[in-house]
DNA sequence: TTAGGGTTAG
């Protein structure tokens, strides 16, 4: 009698506890409620143990999950997606995958909960092979083609950097099938893989096709991510509407994209507004500032921003300690960098690692203090690629002081770390050019051009009217309408900047002047000819045509600028009268009346 | 029991 009535107070009582299990956050809640469940002798059924396994999961303890799931008789689909559930989010991607193999052998057959689970583990790991085989389990239990599984196939195939193999999960997937989420995470796929112009085209596409669905901050942040990535300023711009018109202004993720995105696009002071507009700035909006403060060369600033968060309480992380090292670095605040990377760990408790040993030894090089560059670049201990990254850096700022003695073994140093042949190719034929030994330099890029090996080309690009104009050194196509404007402009700017003086070259051959008897080849009807011209003063010849007295030119490059155009840029932007923002690999810089914002010093 | 977004040197 007394059986039943625990019985039927257990009957009573098991949905409120459930309720209590969904509900907790916290592992001594969750274990109370077990408790309970146990006393009522409700423990046991499979239902209860799966909510009490989802619970463990949910409060990180997976070992309690484990020893629960374990000890289960009976065990269901659900039992076995919790608990990989748990693993995949609690850092233990490889065990849920492990799972799944587990869970095929014990005879339980899964369904789109857990496929949908394997991909999302698959792709923490970014793991493409392995989340193939989840792929390929998927289709032959035909849960392939459910959205939530393909929309995480998608996921998972960007992470592990697959594009096209996400592309064809997205496309498969019928039209209806598609909703937000799918569609953010193709977009996400596109801007993480630095594919901004796909990931603003495939925006485009959804804006046109899928209006009915409400345009979300998953969407809107990885849009505005893509066109930092490209620079799309005025796509940026014009997404940064649509934020605003959606109500998303306060989301933290998409103003961090907006602080990085306007900085990236070479406006810092729109960058500024957007991060001073955050109402309590936690480490990332600050880590994303002091970054772009550190880009525009404007050092004293970053640290500003720094101890400002630091008085306010906010933790700095690894990457926000690398950007004060960058902002030091760029800022030739030697001292300042060198004093915070000792006291990283007893002042914040970050352990430097090689990517802030490397920003210190590039400082040291950019200051010309090669010698304790070396020595810092010894104690770093560091291997493999970041040991390549850390050498070759010390490598160019050999060559920027032409210290050749130096320069060749930074070069051997480097090559020792690569498995890149290309790479390493590169490194040794910087070193042997570095140090006057030509021929051999040559006889590396031969050697490359033999094998077929090669390296991206260099590029820049600039915007006009909402559409990019891209240019390749030396590249300009007869076709191309304006090419020959821009030659001839080209040629005018470098007989003024040679009246002032600058010997310098714009491109992989020299200046010619008209008298110059050696090159006499090149001469068309006496004026001085440009061959090769590098990349970014084909975008800025385009841009001084095309953009309006009174705009600044914005011009972008997937490489560091040469300091001949460095120089060029400066003496134009005095001769035109006009601003000019250079964005290239590193940093910013901007040009106006005959200097930069960098003075020199980059 | 399931899927998506932010900062990172050279």
């Amino acid at each position: 009698m007394a059986a039943t009535s625990t019985a039927g107070a257990g009957a009573t009582l098991m949905p409120l506890l459930i309720q209590l299990l969904r509900g907790a956050s916290d592992l001594a809640s969750v274990s109370a409620t077990h408790a309970k469940l146990l006393k009522l002798g409700a423990a046991t059924s499979v239902a209860s143990s799966n909510h009490l396994l989802a619970a463990y999961c949910r409060c990180g303890s997976t070992a309690l999950a484990r020893h629960l799931f374990d000890g289960m008789l009976d065990r269901n689909v659900v039992s076995w997606t919790a608990l990989m559930s748990g693993y995949a989010s609690t850092g233990r991607p490889r065990a849920a995958v492990a799972l799944l193999r587990a869970m095929a052998r014990s005879g339980v057959p899964p369904n789109a909960f857990t496929f949908s689970t394997a991909a999302s583990a698959c792709a923490r790991l970014a793991h493409a092979c392995l989340g193939r085989q989840v792929h390929a389990r998927a289709e032959v239990a035909g849960y392939a083609c459910d959205n939530v599984v393909a929309t995480a196939l998608v996921d998972m195939y960007g992470k592990a950097g697959s594009v096209p193999d996400a592309r064809a999960v997205f496309d498969a997937m019928p039209a209806t099938a598609r909703n937000a989420v799918s569609w953010a995470s193709m977009l996400s796929v596109y801007a993480q893989n630095a594919l901004g112009h796909d990931a603003i085209q495939l925006f485009a596409e959804f804006i046109t096709n899928g209006e009915d669905m409400a345009l979300n901050h998953f969407m809107l942040s990885s849009v505005v991510n893509a066109c930092a990535g490209v620079g799309r300023l005025s796509i940026g711009k014009c997404v940064h509407g649509m934020v605003l018109r959606h109500g998303h202004e306060d989301n933290d993720v998409i103003a961090v994209a907006l602080v990085d995105m306007y900085s990236k696009c070479g406006c810092y002071e729109y960058s500024k507004k957007v991060f001073d507009r955050i109402k309590r700035p936690s480490v990332i909006p600050y880590t994303s500032i002091i970054v772009a403060t550190a880009k525009y060369g404007l050092g004293r600033c970053a640290l500003a921003l720094f101890s400002d968060m630091v008085d306010r309480g906010v933790q700095p992380n690894s990457v926000t300690l690398l950007g004060v090292l960058h902002a030091c670095s760029h800022s030739g605040l030697v001292d300042t960098g060198l004093q915070l990377l000792r006291s990283m760990r007893s002042k914040y408790g970050i352990d430097p690692c090689a990517s802030h040993y490397t920003c210190a030894v590039d400082m040291l090089g950019r200051a010309g203090q090669l010698e304790a560059a070396f020595e810092l670049a010894d104690e770093a201990q560091v291997d493999g690629n970041d040991a390549l990254m850390l050498w070759s850096s010390l490598l160019s700022a050999c060559r920027n002081h032409k210290r050749l003695d130096l320069a060749t073994m930074a070069g051997q140093k480097a090559s020792e770390f690569t498995q890149d042949v290309a790479g390493a190719l590169v490194v040794m034929s910087n070193a042997y050019a570095s140090a006057g030994q030509a021929d051999d330099a040559a006889a590396v890029w031969s050697n490359m051009r033999r094998r077929g090996i090669r390296k991206d080309p260099g590029c820049s690009w600039i915007e006009i009217k909402d559409i990019p104009y891209v240019f390749y050194a030396g590249v300009v196509s007869p076709a191309d309408e304006r090419a020959g404007e821009v030659m001839l402009l080209l040629d005018e700017l470098v007989i003024k900047m040679r009246e002032k003086g600058y010997k310098g070259r714009i491109g992989s051959a020299r200046v010619f002047d008209a008298d110059d008897e050696e090159d006499g080849d090149h001469h068309e009807e006496g004026r001085g000819v440009m061959v090769g011209v590098h990349s970014e003063m084909l975008a800025l010849g385009l841009g001084l045509l095309m953009i309006p007295k009174g705009m600044a030119i914005r011009v972008m490059k997937n490489l560091r600028m040469c300091c001949d155009c460095h120089e060029a840029f400066k003496l134009i932007s005095g001769i035109v009268e006009r601003e000019f923002v250079v964005r290239d690999l590193n940093r910013f810089h901007h040009f106006r009346m005959g200097s930069c914002s960098c003075n020199d010093y980059w």
